[in-house]
DNA sequence: CCGGATCCGACGGGATACTG
DNA sequence: CAGTATCCCGTCGGATCCGG
């Protein structure tokens, strides 16, 4: 997970469907690496909220990327969306089982972008400086 | 890494720093979620290659997106560029330490992506239909 | 409270042509 | 061979107003 730590060989096979909507990876990807996916996603893990409650938690996110954002992860699986027929509506998320089971990946992705932030960051300073 | 797998509880933490630049989510997600990134990494972690090289390899990538992918992943400080004073030049691509640590949680998504892709798939044609 | 509809700027990414 | 320079367009995402 560090960069120090002992370096194991790791190959990663290409892909040979080059095709985007055949290729599993850029197809996740395309969907993960949006600029609210992980942050909603983070949120859920913790426990379903309502619109309202992940609009405080997020804070700087627009009402509307919350929504598409929302409908993407709900169609592709990620998250289950309940309406309460309360008045005025209330609307619960929540993550699914394969939404949940996404976390352990992410989770390792997450955990390495704390852990080598700062590496990254310098080697972009450097690379900015010469 | 399937869904069907036993359930683990996992939370992730709302990252405190939702500013993009600070946020190390974000920073890391923003350069791997590009169109590319992954496929170059996926290239590298066999051999280095060279230019031409990566481009027969990947076929349908753009000559500029080749280029400017490769500048960002070298800017970032996962791949390392040597060049050659040949006649004509000659450029390799090599992944660096760092480099070669992101590949471990990037493999834990991709082996993710293969298992589920079809179930996501099927997710978005039930949404879609109804 | 939970959105939808619309307009708009910024950026990612493709095609093509040109250079050392 | 390994790029740079332009042009162009589609999509992402923000702001704002409107509706059940």
């Amino acid at each position: 997970m560090d960069a120090r730590a002992p370096q194991e060989t790791i190959r990663l096979e290409m892909p040979r469907e080059l095709d985007f909507d055949n290729c599993p990876v850029r197809d996740v990807m395309s969907q993960i690496g949006g600029k609210w996916s992980t942050l909603i996603l983070s949120a859920l893990s913790e426990r379903p909220y309502r619109f309202s409650a992940l609009r405080r938690l997020i804070a700087d996110i627009s009402q509307r990327m919350l929504t598409q954002t929302l409908r993407d992860l709900e169609r592709d699986g990620f998250i289950a969306r309940t309406v309460y027929p309360t008045k005025p509506p209330s609307v619960e998320y929540a993550l699914t089982p394969l939404g949940r089971s996404l976390l352990l990946p992410l989770r390792e992705l997450i955990v390495w972008a704390e852990c080598n932030h700062e590496t990254v960051r310098a080697a972009r300073r450097r690379y900015d400086a010469g």
